[in-house]
DNA sequence: CTCCACACTGTCCTTTAGTCCAATATTTTT
DNA sequence: AAAAATATTGGACTAAAGGACAGTGTGGAG
């Protein structure tokens, strides 16, 4: 078995029914800065797991805790239980490090589960809440480029290379330059390009091919 | 224990060392088209899990094995074995539902812990991942919208105002229709404003304030 | 009270952008 | 082979953008 050390920070007083099932001998604390360790135990931080019970909106003491247990213990797993889950904090807690975000009240069975997890070098977190992360980097990074490259696809090959540049904010001088063609021929296939994607001016084709609207 | 079934799909007959190592009864194959599982397994379809090695250019069979999968085992856990990961592919994969990515000579005992974590409801990703998912997630959405604040601070009060319909694509003569002054006095704060962000025309500034550069 | 940043407007001028009317050569499609 | 789409360029013309130079008015900081 590993040898890990639990600390859960709580301004519960004796901590939740559930955690205390899941971990009989768990050591309590209202808050790190008044937490001691022993030498032996913050040596092995590897091993160290702290739970963070978030019970009201103190996202400030979250934050400035996190920061805290990551300047002493670097190798610390950290693992926020939120009393009122939500996206919002469940993100913003990743941002910061932690590993497994979950409910307060799970059930010990859950909180045990969680710990084989993180304890193996995983990442615990809901369904729903991984589903939303890859939704959003890929509909932000990804689908976006879809609908660009669903508008690119509209092109011709020539009309794609002056779009492209116009896009960047490059005049018809420039793009004539790059392009190895007239000014006159640049106009000619940006009109056409404005034309088939329904754009007005070269600003409009920018803010299409950057996404945005 | 938890009963489990691994199924490796790779075009490297008998598989790699590693995976041997760490699944001494493994089941192999060539592709999922051809593979055929016993009803009792099928059945069990929570504790089945593939392991879709990736060792070409061939996100379409990745696409379309998967897509199979999730068909036919709708429990069914996937992970992803690279031979050479990057973090697009991690992307597009963890979007397809994968649970797990990671290389594919991991020594056995990743492998194991990957198993546990996953058999536990956990996700496996490497912390670089997780870092630029999280990244993307908040800084797309969040960060560059500091940046533009940053920029939009550098301005005053209405050049900030016509600033921000001019990165919308607005004429200078509709915008000064909506602030209510002339067009003349639009081309003023816009000068004022491409020289306070270094922008040398509408369109660069509206690239700035639309993110991207 | 003075200085300065800001908001606002005017005229003149140059450069860009974008469209309309052609025209020719090449490639692709039918 | 004929028709259609694409790539290229010209000239002319309109409108928009942006800079140069100049001026008025207002409110706050020193």
């Amino acid at each position: 078995m590993y040898s890990s050390h639990d600390v859960f920070i709580t301004p519960v007083t004796g901590g939740l029914l559930n955690w205390l099932e899941a971990f009989p001998k768990v050591q309590l604390s209202t808050d790190f800065k008044v937490l001691s360790l022993k030498t032996s135990q913050s040596k092995h931080s590897a091993g160290l797991i702290f739970w963070l019970h978030m019970n009201e909106d103190r996202q400030e003491w979250l934050t400035n805790t996190i920061a805290s247990i990551k300047k002493k213990y670097s190798h610390a797993k950290i693992i926020v239980l939120a009393n009122a889950p939500n996206q919002a904090e469940a993100f913003y807690a990743m941002s910061l490090g932690v590993v497994a975000y979950s409910h307060a009240f799970s059930p010990a069975s859950v909180l045990n589960e969680i710990k084989t997890v993180i304890s193996h070098g995983g990442v615990w977190m809901s369904q729903d809440l991984l589903k939303r992360l890859i939704e959003v980097s890929t509909s932000l990074a990804g689908n976006q480029a879809e609908l660009v490259n669903q508008h690119l696809s509209l092109l011709t090959k020539r009309e794609k290379d002056v779009a492209i540049q116009a896009a960047k904010g490059l005049s018809n001088k420039e793009i004539a330059r790059i392009c190895k063609i007239t000014e006159r021929t640049v106009k000619a296939h940006l009109s056409s390009a404005f034309e088939r994607l329904g754009a007005k001016d070269r600003l409009h084709l920018a803010l299409m091919l950057n996404n945005k609207t």
